[in-house]
DNA sequence: AAGAGACTCAACCGCCAGACT
DNA sequence: TAGTCTGGCGGTTGAGTCTCT
């Protein structure tokens, strides 16, 4: 019996586009009301009366009818039928294109870029790489990938699954990579130790045209404390890099809020900057005083940061010691000494 | 101008995990 | 504990639009 009244109630719903009708309904109902259960929603939204004005008591559906109980008005019409919809359709709806916060147009370079960085990242999850960019769905940036930004990674020679150059396909590498086509960095687990851990002179050395870029980096440091310790790449060679980091005390307001900083970077995959990216790998580390932070960017081109926490809000002036493969940072005012393995 | 192919994007489908019974 | 429901997610589809020849 069940059964049947339930097939029949999916023989009536509706599929395909929306109309502006149903838009309107879900719209006010959801505007009104909020969303609440989805499931419920293709039944409410769109009643224009379901209560007698006057009855406070009980009543029960019937068909399109609401039969009120112990009332003078018996019975009362629905006069206006629900969506024909399935909740799950209306949440979709919703959540794609009747939204009053969604952001409307083209994408910007920014936030190609930003979707770029966090694919790198965290790969095909497009709910996360959503929640970096407001006012976007992750349906739109499924699309944006699929359609634009696939094609432009290889255009650049980017692997757009594994963001590694994708002549390296077929190059023999004598160096490690002990990380997972995807890049580890998305494990949430990652330190400074446990970034790229091949041989940079293996990789640098790759092709002879490109110089090896250590000998060029200088590390000027920011204004808030932070040691910026790297950014190169063995088909990225960056002569220099400005002051690419930047502390954001207001780490909770951007949702990250077990960050006890914020770290902003300025630069991109192939060494260009931009300003107020949040650094999406850093979402889901937690820094403690003391600690130390690695990332990378999981792509072939690779950017190590170090952070001692310690150092954060304090103005150093670091020596920097470049030691073949390695990257020394050390405090002298405290004796400190943060030697981070970049590879 | 017309047809074919490429592209875009809204929407659906199936799966999964968590909540609830 | 098992079954059901629900919401959320990623993959896929297909209608409409655009571009090229």
């Amino acid at each position: 019996m069940g059964r049947n009244a339930s097939s029949q109630q999916k023989q009536k719903l509706r599929k395909g586009l929306w109309s502006p009708d149903e838009d309107e309904k879900l719209l006010n109902y959801i505007t009104k009301h909020g969303h609440g259960c989805w499931s419920a929603i293709p039944k409410l939204a769109g009643t224009l009366t379901r209560l007698c004005a006057f009855h406070k008591g009980p009543y029960k559906e019937c068909g399109t009818k609401i039969i009120y109980m112990n009332c003078k008005v018996k019975e009362i019409s629905i006069l206006c039928l629900g969506l024909q919809r399935c909740g799950k359709s209306c949440r979709l709806r919703w959540i794609n294109y009747l939204r009053p916060d969604l952001k409307r147009g083209t994408f910007t370079q920014e936030e190609e870029d930003l979707i770029i960085e966090l694919h790198a990242v965290l790969g095909n999850k497009w709910s996360q790489i959503a929640a970096h960019l407001p006012g976007r769905t992750d349906n739109e940036i499924k699309n944006l990938w699929n359609s634009s930004l696939k094609k432009k990674l290889r255009q650049r020679g980017i692997d757009p699954t594994t963001h590694k150059p994708l002549s390296e396909e077929n190059m023999s590498l004598t160096n490690t990579d002990e990380r997972s086509p995807t890049g580890t960095y998305a494990d949430n687990k990652c330190t400074a130790t446990c970034s790229y851990k091949g041989t940079p002179v293996d990789m640098f050395l790759l092709d002879d045209n490109v110089p090896n870029p250590l000998s060029n980096i200088s590390f000027p440091l920011s204004s808030h404390g932070f040691e910026v310790s790297s950014g190169f790449g063995y088909d990225n060679p960056i002569p220099s890099i400005p002051s690419v980091v930047h502390q954001d005390s207001s780490s909770e307001s951007l949702g990250f809020p077990n960050v006890a900083n914020t770290i902003w970077c300025d630069m991109r995959h192939d060494g260009s900057f931009f300003d107020s990216t949040p650094l999406p790998w850093l979402e889901e580390i937690t820094t403690n005083e003391g600690d130390q932070v690695g990332i990378g960017t999981g792509t072939g081109i690779d950017m190590g940061i170090g952070i001692e926490a310690e150092c954060i809000g304090q103005s150093l002036s670091l020596p920097i010691e470049m030691q073949n493969h390695r990257i020394s940072l050390f405090d002298e005012s405290k004796g400190l000494s943060m030697t981070q393995q970049l590879f």
